[in-house]
DNA sequence: CCGTTCCCACCTAGGTGTAAATGT
DNA sequence: ACATTTACACCTAGGTGGGAACGG
């Protein structure tokens, strides 16, 4: 698999990753080594290294009922470590989600970096309270298109082949490591991930390319694995289909502003009416 | 020494540290013995349970002319263990320190919780980058005395016998445990650390007597001890002399309240003239 | 023309001392 | 009297979308 390999050769973890947690790239480094291989070790490859989710029937996305994700690992040919077996995820805010999936997500890029908001939110089940695990974020690409939205039609439309990428990063929650107790607790806010569209950014944020669209994924990885354990698989990705965004510098649907200042706190200068828990946050 | 061993029998770790940390309280049980011990056993204790540092000739107070703390463990009966022995402490903005000392450095307690201005900052060298350290902080009474101000004279004065002291707390940072190589990457800011009168408090903060005198501490704890090592002494405290100060509820000396407004960027609404980098923090 | 960048008014969130009110 | 509490104006710090300016 050579596509994989170079890939992988020249994925340079040190810039990758974002700043907070920096100093503890000894944990991860074998944990990106793996992500790097599980993610694109069997889907086509194309030319900028990256990998399509609709043309893998692996990955094919489908609708879900409830919270609940698609788990990526049943493929595994490898054994998933049992400390990940009973491990379940659910998207906070699933509503508010499925509110702007409907309208068509957008989600701001800009050079200095910009929060995503609905803010990235899982609460976890079944990690064992005294393992460490580590949970990390990435943005794969739906599709190599480029889009633009039709403002006579009021919907996005194929607007060519899409850019090539930058290389991929991946965003550790900055509690990483934690023991399973801690993260169990409470619902683990991503809100210090940061998306961008400088393809040079050095601030450790995720690049995007503007009028793509990006899936995000949510990985689980056991931290603990020694000997034999250690040649398990030892993490599991949840991908919550509602997530799914394409990234804007400036918002294009005027009706995904409006649900975006009705629902963000930080916007409510911009609202009409004086009902500020339309959406309690 | 039954007085000891009362004191910290009937010391509940649980609600003394601070709420960022509070899960992990297995690190930090043992070490906390070890500073009862260390702290109350071979001193003379009141009927509240507590320390004068006064009265203890081991821990006078005598002033240092650099950044250099005094170091306590020099007079423990036990050995210290390696990767403490070449462990160094500096105090940050010694200087804004030694101003505020030389007038009497007053501290807002109030029921909530105040931050404490200047901010307790240290710089650490010596640590074994790759070995494990918990860094934490506290308040120990200079004596057993209560203050008042006396305007006319624009001094402190003694103003009777201390008030009996609420169970003594420890602020853990919000870091631990970390690597030796995390702490002396950059100075570390023990900004989350909020002082209290409310003996009652529920929050984790620091309970100090208002009106009270008091030394802050900074212990620095190995956290890596296993088989005989742990029967060495893995903690190190460092004494700024420049950072004692007493508990007030509202300023007394109105030039602490000046040097207060030139100083802290969050009081600049107070300041006179319109240079604000009198002091650049 | 369309997409991007930049500055800005307006928020959230929380750290300041002040001065009046409230204890004790 | 003196100490403490409370509400508040005024900051820091940083997250919003708007709209003008910029650029291919």
């Amino acid at each position: 698999m050579p596509m994989t390999e170079k890939y992988c050769a020249t994925n340079n973890l040190e810039p990758l990753v974002n700043q907070q947690v920096s100093h503890r790239l000894a944990y991860f480094a074998e944990m990106q080594q793996q992500l790097c291989v599980r993610n694109y070790g069997s889907s086509n490859i194309y030319d900028n290294g990256f990998t399509s989710l609709h043309s893998n029937s692996q990955h094919e996305l489908r609708t879900e009922s409830s919270h609940k994700s698609i788990e990526d690992n049943v493929t595994e040919s490898r054994s998933v470590n049992q400390k990940l077996w009973p491990v379940k995820a659910c998207l906070e805010m699933k509503c508010l989600w499925d509110e702007f999936n409907e309208l068509g997500t957008e989600m701001i890029v800009t050079k200095a970096g910009r929060r995503a908001f609905p803010t990235f939110q899982i609460k976890l089940w079944g990690l064992d309270p005294d393992a460490h695990y580590i949970l990390m974020m990435d943005f794969v690409p739906v599709d190599e298109k480029r889009y633009r939205y039709a403002f006579h039609s009021s919907s996005w439309v194929v607007a060519g082949k899409g850019d090539p990428c930058a290389p991929p990063r991946i965003h550790i929650h900055q509690d990483s490591p934690e023991k399973g107790s801690h993260w169990m607790k409470q619902a683990i806010s991503f809100d210090k991930l940061k998306l961008t569209n400088n393809q040079l950014d050095n601030n450790g944020h995720i690049i995007l390319n503007s009028m793509h669209r990006y899936q995000p994924r949510f990985h689980v990885i056991y931290d603990s694995a020694t000997g034999e354990e250690s040649k398990l698989v030892n993490f599991k990705t949840f991908t919550f289909i509602e997530t799914q965004f394409i990234a804007v510098t400036a918002y294009q649907n005027h009706r995904i502003t409006q649900l975006k200042i009705a629902s963000n706190p930080f916007a409510k200068g911009f609202r009409d009416c004086d009902i500020d828990d339309w959406y309690v946050l």
